[in-house]
DNA sequence: TCTGGGGTCCTAGGACCC
DNA sequence: TCTGGGGTCCTAGGACCC
């Protein structure tokens, strides 16, 4: 059997730890530049607050209903994240840390537990350690430990735990095709068009008529729903293929200076996330872009890639070649509004990677050069060391959060203070 | 006025090889 | 008139996830 958990409107539930007035209280949680609502707790989703759903349409429904909003503080939730994960460790010989706020449990081995009291004991162990409420979705396969924790989510008579163990094809009945882990919007509406409303439809199909249209891919998830794993739990972290760092601004750039500023600080952005998984990368590629949902301006949107003859993870050669790349493409008169910079074919020395020939001791200067900044900025705070090219204080010039929570668990100055008064 | 960011996997088709 | 067989690599595009 295995376990899916995850944290209940995680962004919502770590805003509540800290303020917990929060709770019971309508609260949404915003994207970058305070844009779009990410997180909405279940009081926001009863007012028909959506996913996605950009906040000027719904600044009169969040005045009059005193929803309480924040924008995303993304240090905050990384850090209960790590906690909410570490918790879990303890519950099973193996999880699978899927996303920021869920993991799978692998329960192999444990068919003599009873799982209803050990589910319990997962909920009421993170509720007390980290102060979220967590979810549980137990059954023979990834697909169905997913569907189970919908169902629990949904249905409270279940208090968030539910257990999928043979005989499940009533539960597949009253869940739509989309809502399937893996099926998304295209294919569902390409499913209902043949009839295919519910995952139970999904199980009747013909194996290779969803091999067909669907893909392997698809045919996986047929057959994890019917209770035949085909999708294993992976418990260590793979190496990213490709990173990136992009934004849209919350005012459009227009010069080169500053589309170039913004590029720099975006690669130097790339290189601390190569460096952090000790890789290097081969391709850059650079694009900007005018506001595509404003039909009435002028568009431009382009993009150029650069290799490197030898894999880099130096931020000084990636910010050189993010302006390079500029120079290709930038042409005046636009009115920027979104940006990014993007690494491609990364390389892993320690997973045998390729070490080049041409391998210089310049390379190895730049490699102790960006140890010590990375070292000062993790001390004094990111940006405190950067190359000329970036903008005096980094991308969050260009971004608007203007509801940001303290970041409670990660700088000292932001901890929580308790006055404690004389009490004799 | 105001609309997020960061990823992965699969397939088809073209170019190329012997 | 008749025109092989088997393979790899790369890329663009399309789907998906949180």
């Amino acid at each position: 059997m295995v376990a899916l958990v995850d944290v209940n409107n995680f962004y919502v539930s770590c805003e509540r730890v800290f303020c917990p007035a929060l709770r019971g209280q309508p609260v949404i949680v915003l994207s970058n530049n305070d844009g779009c609502v990410v997180a909405r707790s279940d009081e926001a989703k009863a007012l028909q607050i959506g996913m996605g759903q950009p906040v000027f349409e719904i600044r009169e429904l969040i005045r009059k209903n005193r929803v309480q909003v924040f924008s995303s503080n993304y240090a905050l939730y990384g850090d209960m994240s790590a906690r909410v994960m570490n918790t879990l460790r303890q519950f099973a010989p193996a999880i699978e840390v899927y996303s920021v706020d869920e993991s799978f449990l692998d329960f192999s081995g444990m068919e003599r537990f009873d799982l209803q009291a050990h589910a319990l004991d997962i909920r009421q162990t993170v509720w007390r350690w980290v102060g979220v409420p967590v979810s549980v979705g137990i059954a023979p396969t990834k697909v169905l430990a997913k569907l189970a924790n919908r169902l629990a989510k949904k249905e409270t008579q279940y208090k968030g735990i539910r257990i999928l163990s043979g005989g499940w094809e009533s539960e597949l009945k009253a869940v739509e095709v989309g809502d399937v882990w893996g099926i998304g919007r295209q294919y569902a509406s390409f499913l209902q068009r043949y009839g295919i409303k519910t995952a139970y439809d999904l199980t009747q199909a013909n194996d290779a008529w969803v091999r067909k249209h669907l893909t392997v891919v698809g045919l996986r998830i047929k057959k994890e729903l019917e209770g035949e794993p085909c999708i294993s739990i992976e418990t260590d972290i793979p190496n990213k293929k490709n990173v990136g760092t992009t934004r849209t601004f919350r005012h459009p750039l227009t010069t080169k200076t500053e589309v170039g500023e913004a590029l720099a600080d975006f690669a130097a952005r790339c290189g601390e996330k190569l460096r952090r998984q000790q890789s290097s990368a081969t391709l850059l590629t650079a694009y900007i872009q005018t506001n595509h949902l404003a039909p009435g301006e002028p568009q431009y949107s382009r993009s150029f890639t650069v290799s490197f003859t030898t894999p880099t993870n130096s931020t000084l050669q990636l910010v050189k070649a993010a302006k390079f790349v500029l120079d290709k493409i930038f042409r005046a008169g636009y009115r920027y509004k979104r940006a990014g910079v993007l690494l491609g074919e990364l390389v892993h020395p320690n997973a045998g990677g390729q070490i080049s020939l041409f391998d210089t001791l310049d390379h190895e200067k730049h490699q102790r050069l960006m140890s010590a900044l990375d070292a000062v900025n993790a001390r004094f705070g990111r940006n405190t060391v950067r190359t000329a090219a970036q903008t005096i204080v980094g991308s969050a010039r260009l971004t608007q959060q203007n509801r940001l929570s303290p970041c409670y668990t990660t700088k000292w100055k932001e901890a929580l203070r308790i006055e404690v008064r004389g009490e004799r």
